[in-house]
DNA sequence: ATCGTGACCTGGA
DNA sequence: CTCCAGGCCACGA
């Protein structure tokens, strides 16, 4: 698990969803990216991308877990309040990802699909 | 236990 | 294209 933090399930279906958005998140190859709305979907939820956001904003070892690869519908960065914005596009960048003057990147080029 | 907030997205006007 | 409403629910106080 990548995430430190004790988990605490009420329901299944929160276990469902943060092992989801843990699992797929994991599956995002180097170079590629996906969306927040798209993880939701993965982990069974097509309606609750907000949540992936608060899943990711809760892990405490970051580190395993490739959170940088995950973007907005846009392919935009939506952790520049967070103070977060400069290091995801930097690792993303480091990966190959090309941002535009907008602050976004290619989808239709960049987007993973999963298996 | 409740409550407010929010790394988002979709559909309709 | 923009704006708005509603959904959805983890998280921390």
């Amino acid at each position: 698990d990548a995430c430190d933090k004790p988990l605490r399930y009420n329901t299944p279906m929160e276990r469902s969803l943060r092992e989801g958005v843990l699992y797929w998140v994991a599956q995002i190859p180097p170079g590629r990216v996906a969306t927040y709305g798209q993880i939701a979907a993965l982990a069974g939820h097509p309606r609750a991308p907000r949540q992936v956001g608060m899943i990711l904003h809760g892990l405490k070892d970051a580190s395993v877990l490739p959170w940088f690869r995950v973007l907005n519908r846009s392919g935009g960065i939506s952790t520049w309040r967070l103070g977060f914005g400069e290091l995801q596009q930097r690792l993303l960048e480091a990966e190959g990802v090309v941002f535009d003057a907008d602050g976004c990147c290619d989808l239709s080029r960049y987007q993973w699909s999963s298996p």
